[in-house]
DNA sequence: TGGTTGACTAAGT
DNA sequence: CACTTAGCCAACC
């Protein structure tokens, strides 16, 4: 298909829909693909994304929490980019969580 | 083909 | 309230 070749593409495309300022969650994400239960598996995803133009620093578990800070270059680095988007992060935690978080089910 | 891994999530203890 | 267990899925070896 021309859309994608699998399903780090989809997850790619997502987060790249993700707005500035805004952030959403690796389940959100598996379940506007119809697969909620790939939450894992967008994870997966955004491990591969850093070569990619992917906001993968947008993307954090359903808490709030930024499990994948470690996977960037500095292990701040993840939440420079929030806070410089005006996001508040406190203790890798996003403060204002259900403000901030983008549904790409409700608002794609 | 089959088993392991992981930036997840929900439920149980 | 923090840790543990279990389920699910896609990519990798």
């Amino acid at each position: 298909m021309s859309e994608s070749s699998s399903f780090f593409e989809k997850c790619f495309t997502v987060a790249r829909q993700i707005p500035y300022g805004r952030v959403t969650t690796y389940g959100a994400i598996a379940r506007y693909l119809a697969s909620p239960q790939s939450a894992r598996a967008v994870g997966y995803a955004m491990t591969a994304s850093h070569a990619k133009d992917v906001p993968a620093y947008r993307v954090v578990n359903r808490i709030g929490l930024l499990t994948g800070k470690h996977h960037f270059e500095g292990i701040n680095l993840m939440q420079q980019l929030l806070e410089n988007e005006g996001i508040e992060v406190k203790n890798n935690q996003i403060q204002n969580f259900e403000i901030v978080f983008w549904d790409p089910s409700k608002e794609l």
